[in-house]
DNA sequence: CTGAAAGCGCTAACAG
DNA sequence: CTGTTAGCGCTTTCAG
């Protein structure tokens, strides 16, 4: 019925011709440009209508350079904190105009995501999982790419930083398992290359030592990666000790379930005989089979947050680098406390 | 040091200048086009390495009217069958050479996903969470928009589709359960909007019906939507009925979970008394503290497939839609068996 | 093999 | 208020 004269999707000039005006009008009303007259503005989205036409994303990223994508860095997305944080960070960038696009660590570096900014590909990228062994992205902050650190940080390097305050949710284990009696306070740690784990770490370590109780280095492990596994297995050897741990943290929660899982498949009672305390607070630690006492960080404030400091970077903010440090929470729950203890 | 006349990056201009070659052969270079000079092309790449260039991708974009970008529908990335997609996919797409773009579908509905193609904002767009109603992705289907639905169908469509057979699933699972002698069988169902569903649930009611045990529909509940919460609630009620059930099977895992916390916490025996089943098998499944035993649908498959089909109608393939059916597999896990029948 | 030139579809001055 | 005119940075004929 409509066929234009070419092929292919409908552009501005095809609307312009049919609506009368000419293409630089159609961009007008396109861009919401007040300056056209109403009945002009109405003939031409009747056109657009009718033709059922859709400006070309491409050609209007080049022509503003600006793209509408925000690219995000997540690392392994088998990790449940990560799918929590990318909800809350696609709710809000869809809610900002954005779009979200995601790398996951375990496909590829984060290298894919600079690659991207450096190509402007996407406006500005949210790295949740960076390290200070990211060459590529430190070379490209030099550059003042918009990239804001959430999640992870690395302690002096140019660009926002958003983070919870790991080494006080540390603390604040450290307190509440001595403060409650616990005598054989063991840990389940990771790499001190990710701020967050090394922050737990050394607060829920320093703290013990200020309470004249520092960790009992026989009763910590370290694994090599954060999974259900890893934790199910290092938990397991603790609980193989002939002076096995009356009380666990364990760095993260997704460890700390798989931890929880050892006891029970070894019969250890929790809380009777063991305490349990994860980090993050991730949806299923709140499940009845886990029950799990964690640390909560403020995934929402966090996530409002970066998005903020990052689009000001992109509208050509060029203040100061800000380091954002949120309060967190400790979320008791049944996996400490005396609740079954007659058991 | 090397400062260029203007602002900004680097553009193939700049590189061909410092080059002392013309813009065209830099483009060359950067396309890979064999017959450049191999002298020429050396000192092309380390003008290139020297200035620290990348091709601006929105341009290159607009020329090739490809974007390098395909868009990812996922229905609630609170199941984790959502996220082990992605990542499957992320991997995938990645190795073909092209980025993710994450809609969820608690943000913004599939509209903004289908925007984005229109838009040529990405080359092509993989559903998983399609439904009949899903009107405007309908319309945009007419126009041969690259678009192939993975997970959930939607028959009768005009575009490929992959999904594994729910209906054998559904099945399977009947047959299991009434060959092992379970007497009062029970169903946590969702809405039959979701093919997925749909399908595992009349296959599962149908192959009861055929083996003369149809489900009685007093243990059979429906939740309106996929949460632990709900299975937690719905198994909850079944089980405080004075002909609980002896079996249960639930739709899908993330329910399945929530149910099998519902019988933990009333301290029902699992599978002492209560034989559990879910459908998905998500990682967590298989973990201790639910063992659960569920049916597996072939996600890398899936995924590899859905890619291959998607790429074939990037690259302007027209033939027939296609309707693609892996199969998938019972896992029988502790949640069903006599294994603890003894207590 | 390489350079010159023509746009991709749009936005944004700049005139009228 | 509206039309004309330039490009954004790249790929791709088309000559040479």
């Amino acid at each position: 019925m409509n066929s234009n004269s070419k092929s292919g999707p409908a552009t501005s000039y095809d609307i312009a011709r049919r609506a009368g005006v000419s293409q630089a009008t159609v961009s007008r009303v396109l861009t919401g440009n007040p300056k056209v007259r109403q009945e002009l503005r109405n003939k031409v989205m009747e056109v657009i209508q009718e033709l059922n036409y859709r400006p070309n994303g491409m050609a209007r990223a080049m022509r503003t350079s600006r793209t509408g994508n925000i690219g995000v860095a997540v690392s392994r997305l088998a990790n449940p904190l990560y799918p929590e944080l990318l909800q809350v960070l696609g709710r809000m960038l869809i809610h900002a105009g954005f779009r979200m696009v995601v790398w996951n660590a375990d496909e590829l570096n984060e290298d894919a995501a600079v690659d991207a900014v450096s190509e402007s590909r996407v406006d500005g990228i949210i790295m949740t999982t960076a390290t200070a062994a990211s060459t590529r992205l430190y070379e490209t902050l030099q550059t003042n790419a918009p990239v804001v650190l959430i999640n992870r940080t690395v302690e002096g390097w140019p660009c926002d930083q958003v983070a919870s305050d790991n080494r006080g949710g540390g603390q604040a284990v450290a307190d509440y398992l001595v403060r409650s009696g616990r005598l054989r306070i063991g840990l389940i740690a990771g790499s001190a290359l990710a701020s967050t784990i090394r922050d737990r770490q050394s607060g829920f370590r320093e703290q013990l030592a200020i309470l004249g109780r520092p960790l009992d280095e026989a009763l910590c492990l370290e694994v090599d990666h954060f999974s259900y596994k890893t934790g199910f297995e290092a938990a397991g050897r603790l609980l193989e000790l002939a002076e096995a741990p009356d009380a666990l943290f364990c760095v993260n929660d997704v460890i700390a379930l798989g931890a929880r899982d050892a006891a029970r498949h070894r019969g250890v009672d929790v809380p009777g005989k063991l305490w349990m305390i994860g980090y993050d607070d991730i949806e299923m630690a709140s499940w009845q089979a886990f029950d799990l006492t964690t640390v909560r960080q403020p995934l929402p404030q966090m996530v409002e947050k970066a998005i903020e400091l990052l689009l000001e970077r992109i509208d050509g903010g060029t203040g100061e680098y800000r380091n954002i440090c949120l309060p967190n929470k400790l979320v008791i729950r049944g996996s400490t406390g005396w609740r079954t203890q007659g058991q």
